[in-house]
DNA sequence: ACTTGCAATGAAAAAGATTCTCATCATCAT
DNA sequence: ATGATGATGAGAATCTTTTTCATTGCAAGT
């Protein structure tokens, strides 16, 4: 994942794209909003406008390089695309965010879609509870 | 589904709620916007304001008469909890919404979230695709 | 039916997320 | 190096949703 990934996107490799990929590519964080990534480059000493990341991290979407998620919170968050698709289990106290891939209900979604005469084209399976950590268990 | 279950919600029984209440109902829509139920009432000769919709509909979803959905879009979707669970499947071109239920997702999910230690509290699955419509296929 | 407390409503303002406008600036093919 | 074109930043605008607050209406008790 380099600038050579902006330019194969039709894209200028400009200091905003570059600071934007390799924050997404470094960060722990791999679930960012927009917002996350203003402030965080901000923290690096990165100025870049908001609505430049939007642009860029819509652009990039575009382009394949990074996927985007409606978690509840009424903001979309945003990941590198690294090896291929999951799906997503969210901690509602903490918001932690696993990733996993099921073949079983891949396959299922497949032959749903089908059965329902629809092309399947993309799918968001997100399942929300409480994680292993015992501050998000109920009654704490 | 009538104004009894708005007063075991603890809620009044009002004008506004009784007639959000109807609308969801009766509309042949079965998912529909905030907006979507203020303008349908409007056209009813309803005029209910946007912000008691929005108070309504988020009090109705607490008492477990409706549900929110994240589609996308960037606006949220509800529908009257009629039966029970099930999951979606989107038209990305005319909108059009199939409900669907599959035990053997439902099973994998449960044990999946229990792998990794979460809780499940509720889940989200949303296809989206294509939709049977020839108009809505691509190349059209 | 009459009172009355407290919840509910409408209108407008506010808030939060995202997009758009436009003048200025940077990239890159030539 | 130059110039065409795309990209950026700042702020305005837009869209969705929530909040505020003065007014109204439900419903419990008389
Ligand atoms: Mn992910
Ligand atoms: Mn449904
Ligand atoms: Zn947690
Ligand atoms: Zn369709």
């Amino acid at each position: 994942m380099d600038n050579q990934d902006i330019r194969k996107a039709g894209l200028k490799v400009t200091l905003p794209r570059i600071k934007i990929l390799e924050l997404l590519e470094n960060n722990t964080q791999r679930h960012v909003s927009a917002e996350d990534v203003y402030k965080m480059l901000l923290d690096k000493g990165e100025e870049i406008g908001l609505a430049t990341i939007y642009r860029v991290l819509t652009q990039f979407e575009t382009a394949g390089l990074v996927t985007r998620h409606n978690f509840e919170g009424g903001h979309a968050v945003f990941e590198l695309d690294r090896g291929g698709h999951h799906d997503h289990m969210v901690c509602m106290v903490c918001g932690k965010v696993e990733e996993f891939i099921d073949t079983t209900i891949e396959k299922r979604q497949r032959e749903i879609a089908k059965e329902h005469g629809f092309e399947m084209v993309d799918h968001s399976l997100i399942i929300y509870g409480h994680c292993g950590n015992p501050k998000c268990k109920v009654g704490y």
